[in-house]
DNA sequence: TTTCTACTTAGAAGAATTTCTAATTAGAAT
DNA sequence: ATTCTAATTAGAAATTCTTCTAAGTAGAAA
């Protein structure tokens, strides 16, 4: 639940994939193990810490277990890297 | 290089810290050492992967090793938190 | 040129992470 | 009630990460 819990939970590309899937819509779990090389065991796995993390909230839905994106959570994180100073100036912030 | 090598960089609590440690002025190794419970060995570990990540740089003088901060590399990882959409609003962006 | 200082590299141990298979749960459908 | 579907949990194997001790390196000092 801590910005500590954010990064670990980034640190990984499947875990990163996962949300970039997540952006347009929610997905159920059986949708987004069919993005990966992955049995839906492990993928579940990865479900598990993103909510963990606060990143993604599940939701029931007939027999689906839909995932939705929660990226509020960065706030922490962006305020963390803003106060080392970034120094290339991005030019799109929002 | 890439943002994966940047997320797993400050995935660490240990890296992060030594990344706070720079963000005022460039320090020796020794002196960044100094301020954890590991060996010197250890945190050159951590310096050797923030290095590699771009996240920070080495200068030598006299016998010692300057490290200094490269937050400029964040950049890429900012815009991919921008990407999901960053639900709630803070306030200072920079 | 030997020695000392500041640090790194090598190699191994321990811990944590990722992945799988197999078994289980929760609810829907029959 | 039984069965079927979607997904999870448990437990183990494989890999990766973190840490240490011991040895090495690069340059400064003597």
């Amino acid at each position: 639940m801590a910005m500590s819990d954010t990064l670990k939970a980034i640190s990984d590309p499947v875990r990163r994939q996962i949300l970039n899937l997540l952006k347009s819509e929610s997905k159920p779990a059986g949708e987004i193990a069919a993005q990966f090389a992955l049995t839906p065991a492990t993928v579940s796995y990865h479900l598990k810490l993103l909510k963990q993390a606060g990143l993604i909230s599940e939701r029931r839905e007939k027999n689906f277990i839909y995932y939705d994106l929660n990226a509020s959570v960065f706030e922490e994180v962006l305020n963390w890297i803003y106060s080392l100073g970034i120094g290339g100036d991005s030019d799109d912030k929002k």
